[in-house]
DNA sequence: GCTCCATGATACCTCCAGGGTATGGCTCGG
DNA sequence: CCGAGCCATACCCTGGAGGTATCATGGAGC
């Protein structure tokens, strides 16, 4: 497949009418009507309904029709981007991320980044262990994470400890009190993030598991927001870092844990023995004023 | 600009030397490198810096690697997509909106009809005027705005008028107050969301300027969240609907304005004079018992 | 400082696939 | 029943993608 479909198959979905859209293509029918053929054939499935009158979409086209709309326009908003990147001296900065720390002072690094005029930022939501080979590559030059791994090229520092704490829906027996895990144990709970595993999610069965208190879990959830909502409507509780109380939801109450030692760590992650470039060297005195405030609760 | 150049990017962005990257796409070198010279004439920025032994990623290069790979993703993701629509023998459901009304019901609205096995839900972010022509065109089958647009194709039903709120930052002397907006006129203004226009910004500017008030405004936001991050910061104070106070935020306050009749509507658009589909029933009836939650002020 | 070699660039050839033209076949409206 | 409108098929032609051979270059190693 080439984007020679992409770009005829949306001229056609939006003409409907092979003739009309091979003119606004400044080509012939018969050729047209082959490559939407082709583009049918590659990827297995009917795109339109052909009748004598004009052509219909499909469901499958309908939904094929919205991404490639989507696909063509990052792919001009990408080329723009480039362009101006080529343009100008900035240095490319990248930073990856596991979500959960993004609830926190994070984006306030990427705000304060985003304001040097000699740097263009690129996030990467990305797992710890993705980090360590997108640092290597170059794709990224600062990872934040939840977990220490062992790397000979690349150096970890662990930022501070933050205390894990209970999501409860509103009116929860245990949302006015500091509960123990084992409180918590009889309560099903909804299980975040499911999706890229290991994870936050791991720990929290594991935190029950070696306590050797068992869990039901009511429910999985890939985003936060989801995950919250699943609480809010009382289907279960879930166990979130201290950052994302700053998320605050109706019908959502955080509460600390009774039980000491708590906590999931944030890690930043660099790669080992490399001169910090001017940019590195910028970000990591933001991130020292912001860590500063961290841990002496002094929220901006 | 083909995908053949995009695929053959990525793998000597990864690669960084001609020859292994053209042994791994299974070609000889020199096309290889002729494909790489094309894609970065059209682009018009060099992505590789060139040396004896092998090549580099210019800055560019670098963000043009990173959107690729994220397009290439999305290209494969759409397929499988598209060939399990296919194969399922679900109907499409598309749903527009605007960026305010998605903080309220409209995500339970999603999460109902998700739940149903018979219909695969298409969302798109479409400013008012362009769901007008999205619901013709059949992209949507429904839209939600807050404007009202007359066009005989389209019948629009108002679902429930929402207050306008200030979101204040915490201490602000008007933080505990039901002020109007005479008095907020007197404060710096963030501007959102300033991108596509006409908005609710306008809205906003509308509603001071009816009134002879004058006002400053100290910054433009697109997005809400960066929006409510400046005025947490006291950068100044904005206009809200009333939904979006269910986003709670550290720092934030919101308050009711005392001036009489500052609502906005929210507004359903359907195609007129169509036999509702069994889907656009199920859409009917979930909708009418949110918007009575809504009226009743239940929250669920 | 010289040589060697890995690596990218250039020149030229081949051939296929994408586009063109001509035409058939189907369906709907009158 | 006929014609208009539309898509599909058949066949031809050419541009450009890919192949082979070879050159140019600069760093590593002696």
């Amino acid at each position: 497949m080439e984007l020679r479909h992409l770009r005829y198959f949306c001229v056609v979905a939006e003409e409907l009418n092979l003739t009309r859209a091979a003119a606004k293509l400044h080509m012939a029918q018969p050729p047209l009507s082959r490559q939407i053929k082709h583009l049918e054939g590659e990827i297995g499935a009917e795109l339109f309904e052909r009748s004598a009158r004009g052509l219909r979409l499909t469901p499958a086209g309908q939904l094929f029709h919205e991404h490639t709309l989507q696909i063509l326009e990052k792919i001009d908003t990408t080329i723009a981007a480039t362009q101006r990147l080529a343009r100008s001296k900035r240095r490319i900065f990248g930073i990856g991320f596991v979500p959960s720390v993004f609830y926190g002072q994070l984006p306030l690094l990427v705000r304060e980044l985003r304001q040097k005029d000699n740097v263009e930022l690129m996030l990467a939501e990305l797992t710890t262990v993705q980090q360590m080979k997108a640092l290597k590559s170059g794709r990224i030059d600062m990872g934040f994470g939840r977990m220490r791994i062992d790397d000979p090229d690349v150096e970890q520092e662990n930022l501070f400890d933050e205390p894990l704490m209970a999501a409860l829906p509103e009116g929860h027996p245990l949302a006015e009190t500091k509960p123990t895990l084992a409180q918590l144990a009889e309560y099903p709970l909804v299980l975040f993030p499911a999706q890229p595993r290991p994870s936050l999610a791991d720990m929290t069965l594991g935190l029950f598991r070696r306590r050797g208190l068992k869990v039901t879990v009511a429910q999985e959830a890939n985003e936060l927001q989801t995950a919250l909502a699943l609480v809010a409507s009382e289907i279960g509780i879930t166990l979130v870092p201290e950052q994302v109380k700053r998320v605050r939801r109706d019908g959502i109450v955080y509460v600390y844990l009774a039980d000491p030692g708590l906590t999931s760590p944030v890690i930043c992650s660099r790669r080992k023995g490399e001169a910090p470039s001017p940019i590195m060297r910028e970000a990591n005195a933001i991130l020292e004023v912001l860590v500063e405030n961290r841990r002496s609760g002094r929220y901006p």
